[in-house]
DNA sequence: CTAGGAGCTGCACCGCGGTCTAAGTCAAAT
DNA sequence: ATTTGACTTAGACCGCGGTGCAGCTCCTAG
C-alpha cells in the first residue's frame, strides 16, 4: 500500500495472474507492456490496476498460443493509441484465421480419436467377454488409422 | 526402387509427408517409429509403406500440438503390440482431454476476437464516414476487454 | 541491531523442436 | 576418371518461453 492508485507489487500480481514474477519481468523485458511500470521509491515495480488488467490481456493471448513477439506488436499498436485501429484489425484476423484452422485440425483430431477410442474399448470389452469382432477390421491396420 | 516392396528413400518421404530430412533422422533418434527403418547395402535408410504411414500418423499427431515425448510413449505402447489397448486408451483419452480444452480457450477467444473485429470495423467505418458512436462506450476501455 | 523476506539486475541455464554444418560414403552420369 | 548429388554420422546451433542463481538493496519485525 504504497502508491494511493492501490499499486500491487510483483509478487502480488505474480499470485493474482498465477505466472511467475520471472515471467512477468520478461514480458517487460519483451515489450508486451503497454506503460512503463511505475517503480517505488526504492526501484520497486508498482503495478496499476491497469497494468494487470493488460497483463491479464496478455496471459490470455499466450494461452491461445500468441507468440510473445505477436503480443508485443499488438501492444505496439494499441500504444500508438488510436489511427491504426485498421492494424490491429489486421492483426487480430490473421491470428485468428491460424486459430480457427489449428480449432477446425484439433476438432478433427478430436473426433477421429474418439472413434478410436471407441474401437479399443471395444477391443477391452470383447477381452472382457471374450470374442467380439466389433466391425471385423485388419486390426494392424486399425491400430493407427490416419 | 531398390527394394522390391517400393521402399523409399529419406528425401522421397521427406517430400512426401513435407518435413524435413533432418527432422526425419530427429523423429527416428527421438523413438517415434514402430519399427527400425530398413537399410540398403550403403547404409541409406529404405522406407517401407507401412513406416512412411506411421510417420504420417506422427505428422499428425505433432500437428495437434501432442510433444514428441507423448508421441513416443505412444509408439511404445503400439511397438508392444496387443494387450495395452487400456494403456493407449488412457493416454489418448488424457490428451484428448488437454485438446477439447485447448479447443474451448481457443473457441472462446476467437468469439471475443470476433466481438473485438466487430467494434474496430466500427471505428474504421465511423472514421470513413465520419462521426458516428457505435454503442457510446470508454474506448480506452474497450481497446483491450478481457 | 540484526535477521528475514521480498524485491532488483544480469546472466546462465533448461527443454523443446528443429535446422545446419562438416566430413565422409556411395552410385550413377559425364 | 571425375564430377555431381543424395545419402550417412556426430555435433553445433537456433528461437522460443521460461527458470534458476548470485549478489545486491531495501523494508520491516523481533
Amino acid at each position: 500500500m504504497d502508491t494511493p492508485t492501490g499499486g500491487r507489487t510483483i509478487g502480488d500480481v505474480a499470485r493474482e495472474l498465477d505466472i511467475s514474477v520471472h515471467t512477468l519481468r520478461l514480458y517487460e523485458r519483451r515489450d508486451l507492456l503497454i506503460a512503463p511500470v511505475q517503480r517505488d521509491a526504492a526501484g520497486r515495480r508498482c503495478y496499476s490496476a491497469d497494468d494487470v488488467d493488460w497483463l491479464q490481456t496478455c496471459v490470455y493471448l499466450r494461452g491461445v498460443g500468441m507468440p510473445l513477439t505477436g503480443i508485443a506488436r499488438y501492444a505496439e499498436l494499441v500504444k500508438a493509441g488510436a489511427g491504426n485501429e485498421h492494424d490491429r484489425l489486421e492483426l487480430l484476423r490473421a491470428y485468428l484465421a491460424r486459430v480457427e484452422a489449428q480449432i477446425v485440425r484439433l476438432r478433427g483430431w478430436a473426433d477421429v480419436v474418439a472413434q478410436k477410442m471407441a474401437y479399443y474399448q471395444g477391443v477391452v470389452d470383447g477381452a472382457d467377454r471374450k470374442c467380439q469382432a466389433p466391425t471385423k477390421q485388419a486390426p494392424s491396420r486399425a491400430l493407427h488409422p490416419r
